[in-house]
DNA sequence: GGCTTTCGGTTTGTTATTTGAACCGATGGT
DNA sequence: ACCATCGGTTCAAATAACAAACCGAAAGCC
């Protein structure tokens, strides 16, 4: 691996549950040597993507991330365009929508809507990664990958997040190959035992799958009506975003799509 | 100069007038050998951080720059905390506010609100950089420096942007005092010769200077009174934006401050 | 159609940067 | 007084980055 992905992978190892890490801290984290780690934060830091804040010296990100993603999203709008279908794809079924991407490989939640229907939801402000085996949005994107990078996810390690978690990769590729068929993908407790969740992929303009659009609920609220009305507006706002990105819905997704509205 | 700094530099080329750019291109701008540059680009690439697009294979900035800025601003709401602030000193000013950021010793401006009273406005959309000595926010944040950084500053060659920019830098080293004896930092016509403006310097919970707020108008449009008002909302907007970072307003500057208005 | 330029991307041997272990002084807990 | 750990530094050894030349494809241009 390069320097400069050492570098930008030592960015990733802030989260909001751990904002603030120590040198000595990232080079365990990172497995790389104190002082290697030492020169990539100092040069990180010379441009702002990192700061160093208190007297122990932690480090934590810097305001040169703002820019860029103004600039981003300046040039596509991804999240602004995003938002408002999402919030009223949440309040619509009363549960939690959320909006995720996939990054460097990496599927990771963008952005989430609450509804306040119900005094208790889905929450999801600390998540950070997505497993793509155990929930429905790594469902929906896996099912629409190139076949390499279904084999290289399913050849990893697959945790058993919880009792119902399908970690048998024949059983998994059977499932995937289940929701490319329906276009769209379902998660009964995979993830966390009570939640229950239903997403559709997202396209980019060139056809390409690049996240997904889930709605969770607990799986006490998940009947066969409730199902299925929150399926219909799952495809509804899928649609909608995907069109809003200057997407291209592949030509059989829209055929399902409109069947299944 | 580092392989890091290097990949991250080549981030800065791209802004709001040009955010698409070509390998050769990013090469010549970067004075980069092209295979370097690739090498870069590919590494940034495979982190999210720049994506390819299109048949010409243009580079753009890349979805991990989002992630990284929500995971800032949740920590840090610098620009999120700051905006209502600064729609409400555009909208009571009638004028263009702006805040900038001091981000790795270059002033960039971070956001801007407008006001709907005047059908001429000045707008700043595609600043990527505003120049300490040309303007009313690099003087108020020259002003708050430590004398080395000033020293750097002023030793570089300074544009003449308009018929009546100072740089002469004696001349500035006696107008940046008088600024710092202020508190608040004013321009006339020195980056646009039809605008002027007014600006106060913003500190961090160090107490260090790290940004500007700002209002600019048409010079036609700035009276003494026009200015005095202009003052009195950018003094009081400038002591909320700064509490509002969990900053500290030095004491003198505090002092200075209320006195003013 | 053929000539030239420029594009994104690749290859190569040489060179300079990155690396890791040991080391500092400071700090804090026992 | 001791030990562990912190952020940061040093320097020889190892590795990754570099520049130049090259490639096929596409775009002007005659």
């Amino acid at each position: 691996m390069g320097t400069v992905s050492k570098a930008l992978e030592l960015l990733d190892y802030f989260t909001k549950a751990r904002p603030l890490i120590g040198l000595s801290d990232i080079a365990r984290l990172a497995d790389l040597n104190k002082a290697t780690c030492f020169r990539l934060l100092t040069e990180l830091g010379e441009n702002g993507f990192v700061e160093q804040v208190g007297t122990s010296r932690e480090y934590r990100l810097g305001p040169s991330v703002l820019r860029l993603a103004a600039l981003r999203e300046a040039q596509v709008p991804t999240r602004d365009a995003a938002m408002p279908v999402l919030q009223s794809l949440a309040q619509q079924t009363g549960e939690t929508a959320h909006l995720s991407l996939l990054i460097a490989d990496i599927l990771r939640p963008l952005a989430h809507a609450y509804s306040a229907a119900h005094a208790t939801k889905v929450m999801l402000e600390d998540t950070e990664t997505l497993p793509f085996h155990a929930t429905s949005s790594g469902l929906a994107v896996l099912a629409f990958q190139p076949e390499a990078f279904r084999n290289a996810v399913l050849a990893k390690p697959l945790a058993q997040l919880t009792s119902t978690t399908l970690t048998n990769p024949a059983a998994l590729r059977a499932r995937i190959a289940e929701v490319r068929g329906l276009g769209y993908a379902e998660s009964r407790g995979g993830y966390e035992s009570d939640v229950h969740s239903m997403a559709v992929p997202l396209f980019d303009a060139l056809g390409r799958c690049s996240g997904a659009l889930a709605v969770a609920a607990l799986g006490t609220r998940m009947g066969e009506a409730q199902r299925r009305m929150i399926r219909y507006a799952l495809l509804q706002a899928g649609t909608e975003i995907t069109t809003l990105w200057g997407g291209t819905l592949p030509a059989d997704i829209a055929t399902l799509w409109r069947l299944a509205a």
